[in-house]
DNA sequence: GAAGCGCTATGACTCGTGTCATAGCGCGGT
DNA sequence: ACCGCGCTATGACACGAGTCATAGCGCTTC
């Protein structure tokens, strides 16, 4: 069981990371079994759901990551510094395709309401985590803040894909200390 | 040429409407062809460059509707609420499903230069409008602000999709006007 | 050591896509 | 009246996707 946890583990970071480069849709499954290094076979077997199951799992898995990276900052400055740093590299050491598959996620997956659901709540994770570091410091309604942090960063990642600079991440990053001060 | 003219606009607006909602490449040709009315080889024939070409005209119209949208207004504030007030109203009426086609296509994009360009175009024609806007105001650093603001509505719509509510756009708005003034 | 089973590998199938070629229509000009 | 041409309609084709079934491997357990 230890070995098949580690390929399920594999395949799931394979499919973020190839559905926020490329988009949900045009990441194929094929391709995502020959990033993992295992057989097409293998994703059936762990995901019987299909790709949607494979997919709202892999987004649930980042997701969780990024919500880790907010609560172990000590404060909102923190925090958007450490989310801002893990994009920025990702974006520099893959020619500026890396980005959020959140995002790629909440972009494409109209249809499917259980998809939809699996991106809202990992949005709904990341704000419930930056409001408790907003309203400890008092400021006015942590939830729009906690919002336009969010949203900022998202957008940000698409400006800094089309245009393959860091430029508007650090902008943001810039506008959101301001902002939240 | 007068009814070509209208065939072809009428493709345009329908494969933005279309990429918007449900991305670009789950946007079919046969879609966009029943959604305006005419028939699949009219797409050949007014795009013979394919569905690259149609999609990268598709988002410079939807791009310049907007940008004018902000030249029209008198300031900052006034541009982002009529933005925000256009989104909002598409969000309502479309059943949370309507977004931006530009974002859409800078989210799957990445592999065909030509389009990364198109959205990189359409993303630095609003920053240019908002940067006089900006700067007419004395505000420091207008492009960072300017980034800001396009890379906040941006992701704002990916979360009011996701969690049908308009509530995130609100809050990107209010904090904008703060943040900029 | 042999059976059982979780896991992996591979092929076949269907469906929908983009693209292209060809045929049909309608309205101009001469 | 005829032809020419921009535009439209329809079918065929190749290709890749997701899905499923089946066969093969490896490790644990008795």
């Amino acid at each position: 069981m230890s070995r098949a946890n580690d390929s399920r583990q594999r395949m799931l970071i394979s499919a973020a990371t190839l559905m926020a480069q490329r988009g949900v849709g045009a990441t194929g499954l094929r391709e995502v079994a020959e990033h993992a290094g295992v057989s097409r076979g293998s994703i059936s077997h762990h995901f019987p759901g299909g790709k949607a199951e494979m997919v709202g799992d892999a987004v649930r898995l980042a997701g969780s990551a990024a919500a880790a990276t907010i609560s172990d900052s000590k404060d909102v400055a923190s925090a958007i510094d450490s989310i801002c740093d893990i994009y920025r590299a990702a974006l520099e050491h893959s020619d500026f395709r890396a980005a959020c598959p959140v995002g790629a996620l909440a972009a494409e997956a109209q249809d499917d309401p259980d998809l939809t659901a699996a991106a809202a709540g990992v949005f709904e994770e990341w704000r419930g985590r930056l409001v408790e570091l907003i309203q400890a410091e008092g400021t006015a309604d942590p939830v729009a803040a906690a919002d336009l942090a969010i949203a900022s960063v998202e957008g940000a990642l698409l400006l800094c894909r089309v245009q393959r600079s860091v430029e508007p991440l650090e902008h943001v990053r810039d506008g959101l200390h301001r902002a939240l001060a």
